[in-house]
DNA sequence: TGATATGTTATCTT
DNA sequence: CAAGATAACATATC
C-alpha cells in the first residue's frame, strides 16, 4: 500500500539490481494482474527502473533487432502496487522487498499470493504478489508510458509542483482539503500516511474546505507536503504491520509518525490527544487541539 | 458479525 | 455538464 516515499525507495533499490539484466522469462499466474503481452518483453535487458507518482516503470529495451528506423526496440514494464501489491526481488541469499509489508517479505516464494513472476539471466526472480488483486503490471510503448503521461498532473516532488499551482488548485475545490491532498487528478504522490502528517505539520484541521484555507495555511501546508515526504523517503519508506522489522527490512518512517495511527496517544505538539475520524471512508489523525 | 486496511476508478447523485 | 459523494475491486485481520 505504498504512496511516493515507498514507491520511490523500492525504484531506487530494483534501479541498482536490475540495470543491464536480462529477462528470460515471465510467468503470469494471475491473468488479471498482467496486462500486455508477456513475450514483448522476454529478451530484452533493463535499462533502468524510475518512478512516476505511484508507479514504478521498468524501462526495457532490445539493441537487436532494431525497427527499420533504425530505433532500438523498446518497452516499459509499469507497475502500480495499490494496496496490497508487493515487489520482492531474490537473488540467491539477497533479497529486495518494497511495497506491502507482510510475511512474504522473508517467506518462501513463490507463496499463494504470487501473481506474476520474472526471471532474470544471472538466475535471479523478481516476484510480483498481490493479495487483493487490485495492483497490475502493464507493458507499455514508449508512445503509450508517452500519452499517458502526458495526462498525469505532476508529482508533488517535481519542480512543476510550485506553490502558486498548489494554490490554485485548492482555490477550486469546496472539499475537504484531506481529500485534496490524496487527490491523484491534482498533484501525485501523496496517501494516507503523508496527508495526515502534512496536515498536523501545518497545524490545518483535515476537515477544512480547500478553498477556506488562507495564503498562509497554503504556504504552510505546501511546505509541510514536501517535508513529509522528503523525509518518508529519507527513512525507506514506511512500512506499517506486524513484525517485518525483525528481520531488518523495509522501511522506517514508521518510526516517524506525527499522527497516523497515533489515535489516543499523545500529541507531540501539546500533549492533547490525538483522534481519530472518518473522512472520505478514510481513516483520519488529528490533533483537535492544535489543528485549526 | 462488522469494521477496517498506505489506492484508484466507475458510477451515482446533487 | 461538473463537482462531489459513494460503491466497487478482493481478501485478511482486528
Amino acid at each position: 500500500m505504498p504512496e511516493l516515499p515507498e514507491v520511490e525507495t523500492i525504484a531506487r533499490q530494483l534501479d541498482e539490481v536490475l540495470a543491464g539484466k536480462k529477462i528470460t522469462k515471465i510467468d503470469v499466474l494471475h491473468t488479471k494482474s498482467f496486462g500486455g503481452k508477456e513475450s514483448d518483453l522476454v529478451g530484452m535487458e533493463i535499462d533502468s527502473v524510475a518512478r512516476k507518482a505511484k508507479m514504478i516503470l521498468i524501462k526495457c529495451c532490445r539493441a537487436a533487432p532494431t525497427l527499420r528506423s533504425g530505433q532500438a526496440v523498446s518497452r516499459i514494464l509499469v507497475v502500480h502496487l495499490k494496496m496490497t501489491g508487493q515487489l520482492i526481488y531474490v537473488e540467491n541469499s539477497r533479497r529486495i522487498v518494497g511495497g506491502h509489508p507482510t510475511a512474504d517479505w522473508v517467506n518462501d516464494l513463490p507463496s499463494k499470493y504470487t501473481r506474476i513472476i520474472i526471471d532474470f539471466d544471472n538466475g535471479a526472480k523478481l516476484f510480483f504478489n498481490d493479495l487483493r488483486v487490485f495492483g497490475w503490471m502493464r507493458v507499455m510503448t514508449n508512445d503509450e508510458w508517452r500519452m499517458a503521461n502526458d495526462r498525469l498532473p505532476s508529482d508533488v516532488v517535481d519542480r512543476e509542483f510550485t506553490p502558486e499551482y498548489f494554490k490554485s488548485v485548492l482555490a477550486k475545490s469546496g472539499r475537504s482539503i484531506k481529500l485534496i491532498l490524496l487527490d491523484q487528478a491534482k498533484f501525485g504522490g501523496v496517501g494516507n500516511i503523508y496527508a495526515n502528517d502534512a496536515l498536523y505539520k501545518a497545524k490545518i484541521d483535515p476537515r477544512r474546505k480547500a478553498k477556506e484555507l488562507n495564503d498562509i495555511e497554503i504556504k504552510e501546508l505546501y511546505i509541510a507536503v514536501k517535508k513529509v515526504i522528503n523525509l518518508g523517503i529519507k527513512y525507506g519508506g514506511a512500512s506499517v504491520d506486524k513484525y517485518v522489522d525483525a528481520v531488518g527490512v523495509g522501511g522506517k518512517y514508521q518510526e516517524h509518525f506525527l499522527v497516523y495511527q497515533r489515535n489516543g496517544e499523545k500529541c507531540k505538539r501539546d500533549g492533547a490527544t490525538i483522534r481519530k475520524i472518518k473522512i472520505g471512508g478514510r481513516g483520519t489523525y488529528y490533533c483537535p487541539s492544535c489543528q485549526k
